[in-house]
DNA sequence: CCCCCCCC
């Protein structure tokens, strides 16, 4: 075996020992690890804690989280052994424990607890797990560098010699900082730490960031009370990106400083887990930055101009086809697809506010020959949605059609699935093949025919409930006890879908009128002597008017009942089964029946109850009799497929799981 | 400490 542990490799880690001088030349420390335990988990992601053990000695150490897949799929368990690249050492309750930043597996299991008499040989003091790095000694091992803008292997080396035991206090990084042109900064005493190994335990830190994206400054009320804030993404030269929040005089502070596309050292932010739910990149943690938090601008000299990771985005792609998981989640999504169309600029109105918008749609086509539409708003609709929508007309046939990658898209359930910008959403048009694989990927496809047999289809109409005609079901359910909540509608009419059944059609109401054969309007009189019925509308009497239905029903589903739901001619007729015309021949049959609810007629109405349905019902205030009252009207009906309900409700259920 | 992200 080549990796070999080294006894009094834990103590050196203790002490902070950086230079790895491991028999076989690689870089870190190979250590065992023991009695691995679950440790809480971060975001989505299981931590765990194990004892590192070198034969001699085993210390508490918080393994990343990068290892936690190879945890639980046991590639690596007790007794085998780890290669410790990257640490930190923290003092929790008094004991030191290792806090391993990044680390590979060596061997899933050793079979037993190794121990082993320390060897003369052996080339590391074991110290007494105190000792610290002076501040002299730090910055001589960080010397040199010079303006790269970046850390080298040699840099990355030097990081194993962080130790939190003794930081270099935060006044004194900030002195190095205004210092700074005296000495080469990313040389000087600034160690600059990748983004991803920041975590809420590491005492003090410096990063190297780039802007990627900057949020305008907005406001909040909410009951804990009001402010304002505003949010930036940072990514590092290794492309990681990491949220950073500015609140009231922090937000003040920063937000002339922070310039989309300039680098920074950033150092005193506090980290903490991010929520999943509102994630908008792919990172565990989020910062918060507060006024004595220290945001420097990197100068050009230091190749502060462009981080060279930077331009590789980290996508992390979700195929078209494969959108509909992610319907009502929060969780956003990134999208790769060749521009089928790119639309105008519209001007829409919102509801809340009544405030003008931009947006234009996007139609996107992948592998999985679906399609999507994205809508992109304000500033990505107006300025990259009208490079996108030129470099599309520019392309000279259809094979040259731009590829699109989107990072960070909200997914709707708008005819089945429809994707959206939010305000951190990034476009980039016909990305760099070199850095974007799939990209590369995608393009070779749609030029080598981009499957020009398949059929390329919307990938909502899979999902939503078919059979009546145009338009479709959103993936969004209501309830019946939700959209009769006092005030629903009483701003302007919603629309909801829900699952639910007719439960009453009274058999002794109106339930038609009698219809212009040419514009389905209420005609007057009733044939009669004439044998004529008029149309106001169309200012001509006909002799045969159709019968249209108008009707009342009940409608009920597991949350409450709807006494009063409208009904018109369309959907009574699906629910009915038959028109108005031959339901009223039923009827004419019923009069005089001994027993009513035994006639045809009764029975007809009955059968339309009880079967489960998605229904469009509209909510809408209107006036009756001088008073505003709350009105119910059946829009559309769709059968309900099951296992698209069955999707939607598993979807429901993680939504709620992956709340916590 | 936010977590709204719009329209059909």
């Amino acid at each position: 075996m080549a990796e070999k542990i080294r006894p009094g490799v834990v103590a050196g880690l203790l002490a902070g020992k950086s230079e790895s001088s491991s028999e076989d030349g690689k870089e870190g420390h190979v250590v065992q690890v023991l009695e691995i335990k679950q440790s809480g988990s971060f975001g989505s992601v299981q931590r765990y804690m194990a004892q590192v053990n070198d034969g001699v000695t085993s210390v508490r150490a918080m393994l990343p989280s990068t290892l936690s897949s190879e945890i639980s799929s046991k590639k690596l368990e007790d007794t085998g052994l780890i290669r410790i690249k990257d640490f930190t050492v923290n003092e929790v309750n008094g004991a030191k424990v290792v806090m391993v930043i990044s680390c590979e597996v060596v061997l899933q299991s050793l079979g037993k607890k190794f121990e082993k008499v320390v060897s003369g040989s052996n080339n590391i003091s074991v110290g007494n797990g105190s000792s610290s790095l002076s501040e002299d000694s730090s910055r001589s091992r960080v010397g040199g560098g010079g303006g790269g803008g970046g850390e080298d292997h040699a840099e990355k080396k030097r990081r194993l010699s962080e130790t939190t035991s003794e930081p270099r206090s935060a006044s004194k990084i900030a002195m190095d900082q205004s210092r700074g042109s005296t000495t080469p900064r990313t040389g000087a005493g600034r160690r600059v730490y990748p983004v991803d190994s920041l975590n809420p335990y590491q005492g003090h830190w410096t990063i190297k960031v780039q802007v990627t994206s900057k949020e305008a400054m907005r406001t909040y009320r909410n009951a804990r009370g009001s402010g304002n804030l505003f949010s930036v993404l940072f990514a590092d030269e290794e492309g990681t990106q990491i949220q950073a929040t500015m609140f009231n005089e922090a937000a003040e502070k920063f937000f002339p400083i922070l310039q989309v596309g300039k680098v920074y050292y950033v150092s005193k932010g506090s980290l903490r887990a991010s929520d999943k739910r509102y994630r908008s990149v792919n990172n565990d943690y989020e910062m918060t930055l507060n006024v004595s938090s220290v945001v420097e601008e990197v100068g050009e000299e230091e190749g502060g101009k462009m981080l060279k990771g930077v331009r590789t985005m980290k996508y992390k792609f979700v195929k078209i086809d494969g959108l509909g998981a992610y319907v009502g989640s929060r969780e956003l999504v990134d999208v790769v697809g060749i521009v089928q169309s790119v639309s105008e600029v519209m001007g829409i109105r919102r509801k809340a506010d009544n405030e003008e918008l931009s947006k234009r749609e996007v139609t996107l086509v992948d592998q999985s020959c679906k399609t999507v539409v994205v809508t992109l708003w304000g500033a990505l609709a107006t300025e990259v949605g009208k490079d996108l929508q030129e470099r599309a007309a520019a392309a000279a046939d259809a094979a040259d059609a731009p590829v699109l990658a989107v990072k960070a898209l909200r997914v709707g359930g708008f005819q089945g699935v429809s994707l959206s910008t939010v305000n951190h959403s990034n476009l980039q048009i016909d990305p760099e093949g070199v850095d974007l694989e799939e990209a590369r990927a995608l393009r070779d496809w749609w030029r080598d025919g981009g499957g020009k047999d398949m059929p390329k289809t919307s990938a909502g109409a899979g999902l939503i409930a078919s059979g009546t005609g145009r338009g479709g079901m959103s993936n969004e359910r209501s309830n019946l006890a939700n959209i009769t909540r006092e005030n629903v509608g009483m701003e302007k009419s919603e629309f909801f879908d829900v699952r639910a059944c007719l439960s009453l059609i009274k058999p002794d109401q109106n339930m038609w009128y009698n219809a212009c054969p040419s514009c389905n309007r209420k005609v007057t009189g009733d044939g009669g002597s004439s044998g004529k019925y008029w149309c106001e509308q169309c200012q001509k009497s006909y002799s045969s008017p159709s019968k249209r239905y108008v009707l009342v029903a009940s409608a009920v589903d597991s949350y409450a009942e709807a006494k009063v739901l409208q009904v018109f001619n369309d959907q009574a007729e699906q629910m009915i089964g038959m028109s108005a015309d031959q339901l009223a021949e039923l009827r004419e049959e019923s009069e005089g029946s001994a027993d009513a609810s035994k006639t045809k007629y009764a029975r007809t109405l009955i059968a339309a109850c009880w079967k489960p349905m998605i229904m469009t019902i509209s909510v809408a205030y209107s006036d009756y009799n001088d008073t505003k009252r709350q009105r119910l009207v059946l829009r559309r009906i769709a059968p309900v497929n099951y296992v698209d309900e069955c999707r939607l409700m598993l979807a429901e259920i993680n939504k709620h799981l992956s709340g916590h």
